[in-house]
DNA sequence: GATGAATGAGTGTTCATTCAT
DNA sequence: AATGAATGAACACTCATTCAT
């Protein structure tokens, strides 16, 4: 009698849709107080923020680091892509640059972690992360490259990003948006008629 | 005045002597873990560094937090005048500016807890700190002011600094001097040739 | 007795074939690893390695305590069976003390959670588990009462068993068997020829 | 003023007198937890009987294991010594060899961290521990060597031990000293009127 | 005044047991 | 009935701060 059967696939589905609703709560409301606080939060405050035990909490994410990495990896690509699809839409070689950092910077603004996260992936060759990020630098780069100075490398727009983003956090409390003028500035730094050689590194 | 002192001025002159020099060797210490792995520091590891034990530290410092901002104070002090020197040694009001920068980076580059406290004292109205940055910094732009591009505040200079010296910070291990490369195309975008106005923060 | 049962016999009947199979995974399970790791186990352990799901297995056993119990009481039952068949087959009264304890110990070696045991059932008035032992030993003890030493009571055969199998268990995986070497020597003090009282207990 | 010094050492022996005593404290409470329940037992269970807070018995055993270490090292030694006394109070050879056995069971009797222990050590090359054990019974085996049947090693001597040692623990409670009978019967298995061959290991 | 031992709330993590589906 | 996700009380361990000597 096949009706009665009870692994039937139906059964199985209204199970994790439930999991996943609180898998998708745990890294909600991680990825909301990692924003404020940084990487370095209570495990018991993300589960009473997400209205789950701790139990349900590390059968999702056997350790916190596991939890940090998914919210990280997450937050991160969404960050990385929202900027993307900025310099995409852009008109022109450098609104691509102008609106990729825009975009890239108002994100560090508000996700403390994703900032703290630079210094643990700055080395790292995981191809997620900053190797993703500078992927699509690499990218504008090319196409303003006429635009840009002579000598400018992939690695300047990456930590240029990296400093501006630092800069961004910790002004846009008190004084939202000032690192717009920061950006312009450096951007005009990288201008081609800027012939002055730079150091090597 | 030796009016004001109680008991035997000799025995407590004395005593003073010492614990001048164990809160020196704590400040001295705490300064010197600070600087390698930030504010957050055990603070038994200060107390064994500096030779002191945790009664003689609390004696001095009540809460850990009155020894940070010492530590803060004193070498955000000696790290500002660092960087002020430099400048005043320059030759023209341009390298001025360069000049502070450049030193004033390469101490953030060593110095962890600098940077971590930008944080806490860029809203801080102690006149140690931001504004003693703020003051050399308004005085070495008003000394380019014809160098540099309209609309530049002080507040700028000050966040540029932050910003690099984040940069500075987490490059300084793996990719030492990278820093210098983006100080110098920032500061060509403050170059007077830059006409474009800058955003309201 | 179909009388007996409520409902639909034939539904009930599936549904409880279904049960019974799983009744058995779960004990089989249970049985294996806790042979290998003893009692301390987990209960998810347990549901993976059955197959089962942890409501099932609850449902089955509504206390991991009863879990236990019932594959103790089984495997304890099956080990003692074995000890005691041998026992059967043994051509002389002495061999068979000494075949049943060979027997007996070589399960012990190889079956934690049965070693574990003895300290729950020592004082146990449960038919099943020691008292299932002694009723054997105390035959065995009986057919071969004239080559034992005076005395000698079936509680001594248990704990003889218990204090060898101990032995047997943790000399297994690196002096396999050593426990042979002792089991011969322990046999030997029990020969009628030793004619000292033993105390009283 | 030499008067003056704080680092005299009188004032640390005063401060290392109480340490020392809150050091004993907890390990005293330690091995009358350990005795009564093993080594699984809860660190704060410990910290209360001995009247201390967690920190006190962190900082006198940086881990767990540590204290259990400790522990284990200290009654196994006052153990082992005991039983090492009572051999040389013997009067003969045989009476030392039973001697020490009554006096080492005695104890296992009363300590159920120390027949853990057994599991533990059994394999380590640690000259606490089991070689201690055996080098004291391979002496006993000298001395009484004519008066035991021929192949008896230390080993069997051990492992004599350790198995009566268990069965001595677990009947303590109900049937206290029922394990001398058993002593006395392994011990007649050991004497040199039985020539049977003992099967290699 | 100096010392460093003592304190205990808080942190990451596990696991027997319950419950919605 | 079966599933496996959810629960939360423990557990080992850390560290800013206090206190007896």
């Amino acid at each position: 009698m096949a009706v009665a059967e009870p692994h039937t696939p139906t059964r199985r589905r209204a199970l994790r849709a439930d999991a996943i609703r609180n898998r998708e709560a745990i890294v909600e409301a991680a990825a909301e107080v990692m924003a404020e606080q940084g990487a370095a939060v209570d495990v018991r405050e993300i589960a009473r923020r997400s209205g789950v035990g701790m139990g349900t909490l590390y059968r999702h994410f056997p350790k916190k680091e596991d939890l940090v990495r998914t919210v990280l990896d997450q937050d991160f690509s969404r960050w990385a892509e929202a900027a993307r699809q900025a310099a995409i839409e852009a008109e022109d070689p450098w609104a691509a640059l102008t609106d990729f950092y825009r975009q890239a910077l108002s994100g560090c603004a508000r996700h403390r972690a994703i900032m703290e996260s630079f210094a643990l992936t700055w080395t790292d060759p995981d191809p997620t992360g900053i190797p993703q990020l500078r992927a699509v630098l690499e990218e504008l780069r090319a196409r303003a490259a006429e635009l840009l100075r002579p000598g400018v490398t992939t690695d300047d727009l990456v930590l240029l990003l990296i400093s501006l983003g630092y800069a961004a956090q910790f002004t846009d409390e008190c004084r939202p948006h000032m690192w717009n003028r920061l950006l312009l500035i450096s951007l005009d730094g990288l201008r081609a008629e800027h012939r002055e050689p730079l150091p090597e590194s």
